[in-house]
Formats: C-alpha cells, sequence, structure tokens
DNA sequence: GGCACTCATTCTGGATCCAAAAATCGGAAC
DNA sequence: GTTCCGATTTTTGGATCCAGAATGAGTGCC
C-alpha cells in the first residue's frame, strides 16, 4: 500500500517538474531533532531553494511537498509563508506558490545596497576588531574559499560574513546584509558551479586587508570582491533572461534555463 | 512605579491583556472585500501593532485574536508568521507570540540604516524628478504634516515616501527602506500623539529642497530630518527602558513588566 | 475548422479536531 | 513558612476534513 502511495507521489512529481526524490533526501539530513515540524521543513525548502533543487520558477504545490517531506500541508503552509517573507517565494492569491526569480535589474539593485551596508559594517568592525577574531575569520574564510558542496557552500560563506561583522554590534544591520544576501545566494552557487573556481581565495584577501588594519583598501577589496561576484551572477542571469522568450511569465522555461545552467 | 510611561499599554494591558474590543473596531474596518481572510487578518494585526491598540510586550493569544476578529485560529497563524518576518512580532516555540518591542539601540541602528539607504533613493530619485512628481509630493507631504489620526497618519507618510523615492525606480531598495519603518512607525506615532507637534512642517521643507535641485543640500535636510524623529523616537524608548528592570535580554521580564506597569 | 462555453477535476484556503508541551495551581514534605 | 513536586488546565502545533475558486478538457455552435 505504500509503495502504491510512494509512487503515486513520483509520477506526480514528475508531472510537475518536480525533483522529488531530492528533496527526499534534503529531508532526510535535516530530520534530526527539531523542536517543530514547521521549521523543519522551512529549513528544508530553504536548502532546496537556495542550492537549486527547486529552481527559480518551480511550481510548489503544497501537496506534493508535503508527501516528499513526509508532512501534513500545513506545516508546509507556514514554511511556504516564512519563504514569501524572504522573498524566495511568490504568492498567487488562489494559484499557488512559485519560486521567486530574480531580475538582472534586481540583481544589479541588490548588490548596490550590500555595498553600501557591508562597507558601513566593515568599517564599524575593523574598529573593534581584535586577534583572536582575526585568527577565526581566517580559518572561517579559508573554508570559504574551498568549501564546494550546495549547502556547506552557502553555510561557510553566511559564518564568514557573521564573524566578520559580528564586532560590529550591530545586529540589524546584519539582519539587512542577510536578508540581502539570501536573494542572491542561489546564484553565486550556480556561478560557483558552471566554473567560477578562478576566483581565487577573495575571502583569505579580504581577511589579510582587515589585518592590515587600513581601513580604506580594506573597503576597497570588499567593494572590488562584491563587484565581482556581481558581475558573475549578471552574466549567468543576462543569459538565463536571454534564453526566455517571455520572461517571467513562462515559469517553466526559467526553470529549466536555470537547471540546465546549474548542471552545464 | 512610573505612571507617565504606560499611557497606550495601560488602558491594553488588562486581565489577559488584550484590548478586545477595540481589535474588533479595527477588525470592522478592514472586513470590506479582501480575496482571503488571511492577508485581512494580518493588516488588522499589523495595524493594531503600528497604532499601538497591541502595544510592545503584548501576548498575543491566537485563541483570543481568533475571536476578537471572528475567524478561526488558522489565518491568526498565518499572519503572526508574516508579522514575525516583518519583526513585529517575536514567536517563543511552544510558547506563543508577542509584540517584538524595540530598544534604543536597535532604534539607533534602524535610523542609522535608513539614513544610508534613504540618502542613496533621493540622490537617485532627484536625477529623475519631473514637475509632476515635484506636485503629488507637496500634496502628500501636506497630508502628511497634518494627518493625526493613527492608522491614517501611518499611511499618508508611507505614501509621501513611496512617491518620494519611486522616480529612483529600485523596488528593492524601497522594500528594505519599508521594513526599517515599519521597525520604527509605532514609536514615530507614540511620540506624534505625546506632543510632537512642533515639528512643523517637515515634509513640505523636504519636498522644496527637492524643488531646489540641490540634491547636497536635500540630503542635508533629510538627514537632518531623521535625527530628528529618531532622537525623539530615543527620548521615547528611553524612558520606557528607564522604567523597566530588566531591558532587551530578558524577552519574558520585557513582557512582564508591560503587565505589572499596566497594573501599577 | 476554430472559438466559446460548460462541466469536471484539482488545488488552495479555512474550519474543526486532536495530541503534546508548558504554565499554573495545589498539596505535601522538610 | 517555604520549597519542591505532581496533577490539572491552558495553549500551541499538527492532522484531517470541507468548501470555493481556478484550470483544463471536451463538446457544441458559429
Amino acid at each position: 500500500m505504500s509503495e502504491q502511495i510512494a509512487e503515486g507521489a513520483r509520477r506526480a512529481s514528475v508531472g510537475s517538474g518536480l525533483n522529488s526524490d531530492a528533496l527526499q533526501e534534503l529531508a532526510g539530513k535535516h530530520q534530526t531533532g527539531y523542536r517543530s515540524v514547521g521549521v523543519m521543513v522551512y529549513d528544508i525548502l530553504k536548502d532546496a531553494i537556495l542550492t537549486g533543487t527547486l529552481p527559480p520558477g518551480q511550481k510548489l504545490r503544497q501537496e506534493t511537498l508535503a508527501e516528499s517531506i513526509g508532512v501534513s500541508r500545513l506545516p508546509v503552509r507556514s514554511a511556504l509563508i516564512q519563504l514569501e517573507a524572504d522573498g524566495l517565494v511568490e504568492f498567487h492569491e488562489r494559484r499557488g506558490a512559485v519560486v521567486k526569480s530574480l531580475s538582472a535589474d534586481q540583481a544589479r539593485e541588490v548588490y548596490d545596497i550590500r555595498t553600501l551596508l557591508e562597507v558601513e559594517a566593515l568599517r564599524l568592525s575593523m574598529a573593534e576588531m581584535t586577534p583572536e577574531r582575526i585568527a577565526r575569520l581566517r580559518e572561517l574564510g579559508r573554508t570559504a574559499d574551498v568549501e564546494e558542496e550546495g549547502a556547506d557552500f552557502v553555510d561557510a560563506r553566511t559564518e564568514f560574513y557573521a564573524e566578520l561583522y559580528d564586532a560590529a554590534h550591530r545586529p540589524v544591520l546584519w539582519e539587512m546584509i542577510e536578508q540581502l544576501r539570501l536573494k542572491v545566494g542561489r546564484y553565486v552557487l550556480g556561478w560557483r558551479l558552471v566554473g567560477g573556481a578562478e576566483h581565487g581565495h577573495s575571502h583569505e584577501a579580504l581577511v589579510a586587508a582587515v589585518e592590515g588594519g587600513d581601513a580604506s583598501y580594506a573597503a576597497d577589496v570588499l567593494r572590488s570582491h562584491l563587484e565581482r561576484v556581481r558581475d558573475a551572477v549578471l552574466e549567468l542571469l543576462v543569459a538565463g533572461e536571454a534564453g526566455e522568450a517571455g520572461g517571467a511569465s513562462a515559469p517553466g522555461a526559467t526553470a529549466g534555463s536555470a537547471g540546465s545552467a546549474a548542471r552545464g
């Protein structure tokens, strides 16, 4: 009986273009000790979106997601609402949720704002920098430069920046930065997978600049790092948008092109 | 015990601490033509928090809210999740939701970041300014300077800034600004109600500066406007924190002290 | 042969019901 | 008299069930 159900779920997911197996695998990794199912589902779906398992434009049917993860629709709905607030998912009233895709214009904006905020955060942070922090940063930077695998790649970079800006003691500012990083994270990962390995040792270089103590130089290093990543992301996005006919109105096409770009 | 703090919180926090009547009245105003109940509840609760009907520290019991508004608990939960993402509500796992209160430090941060972002938005916007926009701005600015009543006051100001920064065509930037404005909106209203009427014609002055065309002067006007409001908000907040024992580090204590202040 | 209308299917959003966790209150022991 | 422990009650979080809206297919009409 349960096999029939699983079989049904498989066919259903194939029809809607959802990678149910990969989602189940992600679910397995997360099924350890959560206080509530809702936040677990949230983490699973966030991971899935960030790593491209759920590509931009992917239609998100509550029933299918619930079956793949093995819970009821309710926590899925909770998670989707949170993801909408994060800007990763888009709700169409009475017509379901879709993984939001980022336009090139939006990406440009995100990086412009990130530059404004992160330069400020860096300035504040350097005023409070200590040798211990530098040491931790060097370690985290090395990991961030090396890490390849999907979710770990995202996490490593987040940890690095969290430590970098933590000395500033500006929780609201960090929250804003995190939010912006979340919007572009998927595409950075895509770039990395496509072969952006030549980015070298960006994070270690940044650490060196911070250790040097010259705030305006460090700001320049940060700015150029952000610009480099931005340009790579834009290249991906522009290519993706050129490959589409009507733009956001064709979700299936979006999912296809982004998916192939990530794999290629 | 300091009587001055709790003006709004006093009446609201009787018994279980919820002003059910005022909430019902708000619900009535909103009960017109919504596509889904969830977003209606979201709007009602947002209004309630922004206007002080649900004061910071207020415990939010799902059942009570649902009954007051006249819906089931489910859309209330949806709304609370969204409000949490907005930073207006705080969830304590398995222990319920509470209206988040803002610390003085957080308020300072918000205004620092707003200054960064809004000066940039103004700069971009002025480059695209037209006489038609100026005319609309003047009208909206006048309304924003005059409007007294809770929800209308908030709305009028939002419309003004939306129009001011719209010419910049930076939706992501505006979204960020809006988010920050949401965090401090309640306290600005509080200041206004306490008697900040001497703020004069801030918005009209800003419009004049924009019309003048001198970007750096306009930026100065905006900066000083933000500083003035910030200082007023901080005055309110510092007074409030002085009346409390613990501070922001103990959420339970914060909620509790708000309750006891109400009873005292 | 193409277009429009209708009906059935599907999926979202809401309500009710149930279980588990936490707070509170009372009692007992020290 | 105070403190600790346990039971009761309250409240959240999750599952199932139900109704209404949107989509798509099929048929009839132009």
